[in-house]
DNA sequence: CGCCGGATTTAA
DNA sequence: TAAATCCGGCGA
């Protein structure tokens, strides 16, 4: 898994790597990429703020913002440091800690689509802005661990950057395993 | 300083 | 299909 490349490239190959937390272990299923300022759907899109500044920083780390009131996104950020990425973590599927995952998002039975969302992943690993920063390569707290990749890999247009300019809209960076039930709107991908 | 709208989820 | 809910970023 290679973060400090492109985030066209870096995405894709974080689809499969385990997100550990605690007692709680999810395998990434869903993911988009996000580019710098020229990149008119990413939060870099009009420069360096308070809130995108970890997306500047060095591949490996955790960007976490809040969005709609109510929601917490994780982020990975990738890139050299100094260039703005991140690849949001849109879907998951439970490994380990189940109970635990149900309870944090108050749900009684598990679903294929328990984590299919960015904000029911983070909601499922207990997430919030005393995360932004974290360091994910690094023991303790919240982890990025090596999973098997998948064998096959979809992609398409990123979901609800519709005040993106033209181009960046269909661009296919929304990439998600083949495999996996944990994808919200399969239909809009293509084997990549 | 105030307004606009969003990388969403849920339930009706 | 709409409501919930709040703060970042922009224009004044």
């Amino acid at each position: 898994m290679n973060l400090a490349g492109p985030v066209e490239l870096a995405a894709p190959a974080l689809l499969g790597q385990l997100l550990v937390r605690g007692d709680v272990t999810l395998r990434v299923t869903e993911v988009e990429a996000y580019g710098g300022p020229q990149d008119s759907a990413s939060h870099a899109r009009h420069g360096r703020t308070a809130r995108n500044a970890p997306m500047w920083g060095p591949p490996g780390r955790a960007y976490l913002y809040f969005c709609y009131g109510m929601h917490w996104m994780l982020n990975v950020v990738t890139g050299p440091a100094g260039v703005p990425s991140a690849v949001l973590i849109r879907g998951a599927e439970v490994v380990a800690g189940l109970d635990t995952v149900l309870g944090r998002r108050s749900t009684a039975k598990a679903t294929p689509q328990l984590c299919a969302g960015p904000g029911k992943v983070a909601q499922a690993l207990g997430l919030d802005g005393a995360f932004d920063g974290h360091d994910l390569l690094a023991p303790g707290g919240l982890e990025l661990l090596e999973g098997p990749p998948p064998p096959r890999i979809l992609a398409g247009p990123r979901l609800g950057i519709g005040f993106a300019a033209g181009e960046d809209q269909t661009r296919p960076w929304r990439f998600a395993d083949g495999g996996s039930r944990a994808v919200l709107h399969r239909k809009s991908l293509l084997p990549l």
